[in-house]
DNA sequence: TTTCATTTTTGAAATCATTGCAAATATATA
DNA sequence: TATATATTTGCAATGATTTCAAAAATGAAA
């Protein structure tokens, strides 16, 4: 569990002034294994901070998101969602009941791929998708 | 090169009626090694077959994708793009020219994902992003 | 502290890829 | 041919995300 002291000076190493809102929408993204959208970043964080805007919300996972403190999710392409997870890992959608999970990978993503010299990689995702264990059972 | 017959012959198997529509936009994302996205495959067809419906092309495209024809790709969360490649490769998309190419792989996904047990897995996508050659050298 | 410039936030309107829907058309079957 | 079913069409609606300009907050200088 990080402090949010450390969270502020996260934001302040990558030269991000951590305003209020900010660092709330930091700390509510790094704490989350729920990979939430914006629009539920924006709900969690409203009645906390008085007034929120969900285009400042938006704004500032951009920034996040290309300062490379946290990820952005492209698996359910209706839409976004943000992941704070700095580990390496794989994410799992099942297609029955749109949870989206994380899984452990045993070796780095990019081990893997062919012909990237001279590419320059600074994001890997790995998508599954399918049916999850309890879905599965369900059928 | 796959004939436009065997094209057929593929939709048929798959429980899909051969309409004069499906086969064009079926034989076209199948032959395209551009990822293109449905207004692509409208654009390309529609003097072709004189009158053509961007939500066909939409419709169509869904149907080839859940018979495990096609593949949709949601590496760019602003548009989603079709890949009609059936070999098991990689994505790579710059973020500054906006290109995505094909990358070989040299084993499987599925491999490196532990905790799969129970999952039923239809769909696997490994999406890298960064920059090309081509812009990295003009930086 | 006061002033001024800069950065950040806000909310309403706009955007645009995708979907819903109902009518029109094409195809298969009897 | 007549009838039922499947497919296509085009327009309107949807909804996540962005644009934009004004308001608020912050930092630096005086």
């Amino acid at each position: 569990m990080v402090t949010r002291a450390e969270l502020r000076e996260e934001l302040v190493k990558a030269g991000i002034r951590p305003s209020v809102q900010r660092l709330a929408i930091f700390e509510y993204v790094r704490q989350s294994c729920q990979h939430p959208t914006a629009e539920v970043v924006y709900e969690a964080l409203c009645d906390d901070l008085g007034s929120l805007s969900l285009t400042t919300v938006y704004n500032t996972l951009k920034l996040f998101v290309d300062a490379g403190l946290i990820s952005m999710l492209t698996i359910d392409d209706t839409f976004r969602c943000f992941d704070g997870n700095r580990c390496c890992h794989a994410h799992f959608r099942c297609n029955k009941c749109g949870k989206i999970v994380d899984l452990q990978m045993n070796k780095d993503f990019l081990s893997l791929v062919e012909g990237l010299d001279g590419y320059c990689v600074n994001d890997a995702q790995l998508y599954l998708k399918g049916l999850c264990p309890a879905c599965e059972n369900k059928k």
